[in-house]
DNA sequence: CTCGTCAGGATTGCATACAGTATACGGACA
DNA sequence: TGTCCGTATACTGTATGCAATCCTGACGAG
């Protein structure tokens, strides 16, 4: 390290370019476990319930025990798996009425959110809204799940960073991404109806009127919630929401 | 080990007894250590932005340094500390408008909570949240800061377990205690009024007015939340919420 | 006097080793 | 044949060791 050139530095330039955040750290191993393993999970590679080894995990990554125990802990308390004391780590396998907190949670988190979203909104913010809008639209004329998905998040993302809450945007992430393990694969019908949504949220946050933006948002995940309870005939499809 | 009595059975008795909950299971460190390191933030025994080494609390624990690291994860997770990858843990430092934002999450979570409760209500949920509001006006009389705010958290907690959503309970519970780290130290003006409040709130779940029971939290919360900006006289003193 | 460079100590991150506990299997006895 | 018990195995929980990295402060050049 003695000779090396000193690339750690920030780059120069004035100091007003902090805008583009904190230099790049180390990365730490175990975020990366964290990151491989709730992808496994999502993606149903890990199935609910599985037992998951550690020493396995561990071979598997490449990696040992150590960063794969801190990943898992994250993991608990973020509520991907249950760790059982002796016996180790589980899948989380979410049940019905589980399921059903969550959403109503989600569905409050998200009213408060777009209520937020409509007092903040400046110009360039319904800008990237409309602009994210449209791609989901395009998503779903191309019929690509995958993009409608992701663009669903996006925009869902983007009305909590709006609102310039971190806390409850945090949350949101948090609560959304389980809501969407539970529900994406078992129905999703209404992506049409969805998108419309969607459009008239934008619109009520554009006008920044935040009683008919949350009003719209309410609908929206009940809407959700209904759907997810409605669903007893298993056809598939795609929703993104 | 072999000529041990086998202590850890559970006593004789039919097996109905398994009323008791589950048999005490080997108790994890990291649970230990967790609960520790979070009271000595809590009281501020350690102190916001201080560095925490892993090696120190380990001694001053008794234990390793490993868990010692899975407690800090979870204090992450949590809130409570940053982990600065390659520098190590420090008590998290609260900024004021993480605070507000944290009070008005707590409000919108909270209002949620008092018209599930107000839906859900039984008898004996109605006279236990009665005794919890007694207990609160006699620590009132009593000036006993202590039990203060421990019946006012019971009280909050009683009335997100009424509402049945164990989700929104365990993220009331999160939400709850940081604010109330946040909060505690610096200005408590309004115990008298909070809990003429609470008897507000049990009265209207008792009756089952769910409109009305979210009405009369939210106004609780957003009192506490303005009370938190109002505080520019760091006048002593020991609120409840 | 300011800035760049470099050694020294301290601390984290990861890997490995050991001990304790839970589960599974197999044999003895009623 | 069924039940109970003892042993074996596998896995987790905890402790320790080592390398990489970071921060501090001092020294020297401009």
């Amino acid at each position: 390290m003695t000779s090396l050139p000193s690339g750690r530095r920030a780059p120069r330039g004035s100091l007003s370019a902090a805008a583009t955040r904190r230099v790049e750290r180390p990365a730490p191993l175990r975020q990366a476990v964290y990151d491989a393993l709730l992808e496994l999970i999502v993606n149903r590679t890990l199935a609910p319930g599985q037992h998951l080894v550690e020493a396995e995990l561990a071979e598997y990554l490449g990696v040992s025990r150590q960063p794969v125990r801190e990943a898992l802990q994250r993991l608990q308390t973020d509520g991907w798996v249950d760790l059982r004391p002796a016996q180790g780590a589980f899948v989380h396998t979410p049940t019905e009425e589980e399921a059903d907190q969550l959403l109503a949670v989600r569905s409050v988190l998200e009213t408060y959110s777009a209520k937020l979203a409509a007092e903040h909104a400046t110009a360039s913010d319904v800008k990237l809204l409309r602009k994210l809008q449209k791609a989901g639209e395009e998503a779903l004329v191309t019929a690509n799940v995958e993009r409608l998905v992701k663009a669903n998040a996006d925009l869902h993302a983007a009305v909590a960073a709006i609102g310039r809450n971190k806390v409850l945007s945090e949350m949101i992430g948090l609560v959304d991404r389980r809501v969407r393990w539970y529900y994406t694969p078992i129905a999703r019908p209404r992506s049409r109806d969805s998108w419309n949504e969607h459009a008239e949220l934008v619109t009520a946050i554009a006008d920044g009127d935040a009683e008919r933006a949350g009003e719209v948002m309410h609908n929206h995940a009940e809407q959700t919630r209904q759907t997810y309870h409605d669903r007893k005939t298993p056809e598939s499809s795609t929703d993104s929401d």
